[in-house]
DNA sequence: GCCCATTTGTACGTATGTATG
DNA sequence: GCATACATACGTACAAATGGG
């Protein structure tokens, strides 16, 4: 899944990785995507990693944060 | 205010400007300096060129870094 | 109102790889 | 070779918001 010997930045690949989970229809809109704690532990990743791949993806668009509950996949 | 074409280390001149901050009494005693990730920002440094600069004030006595709070400005 | 678990936000410490002068 | 600087990444710690009991 993730490949941390390659050129690509771990967190833009698990910015790609969750965009795609949406496209696919696994994490579906108004649902919250797994927590950052979750993600850490399913791709082996630092919680500083993840949550720059979150915040790309707020900045791009594809999800919304709501502090203490969780970041939910928005509609398109 | 810091400039990277000059002979002197980006760390040393923004170890000097927070110095001054800390002299014009905009940054006081007990409170603190702001984040190293709030100066990459501002003086468009990177991480590691704020952390060395605030090494060099730890060094020199003007303050005191607390792990997962910030770092203080000491009382003279 | 109070505690507690969960979750996100912020912050410092350290390390590695790369590039430049 | 060395110092400087940037980008990335992991680790750890503390803070704030939410929701349930």
């Amino acid at each position: 899944m993730i490949d941390p010997d390659g050129p690509v930045p771990l967190y833009r690949q698990l910015a790609d990785l969750i965009v795609a989970r949406i496209e696919a229809g696994e994490l579906q809109p108004g649902r919250p995507i797994p927590s950052v704690s979750r993600l850490q532990q399913e791709y082996g990743l630092a919680r500083g990693t993840v949550l720059h791949a979150v915040a790309v993806l707020v900045e791009e668009g594809w999800v919304q944060v709501v502090k203490g509950r969780g970041t939910y996949v928005l509609p398109r």
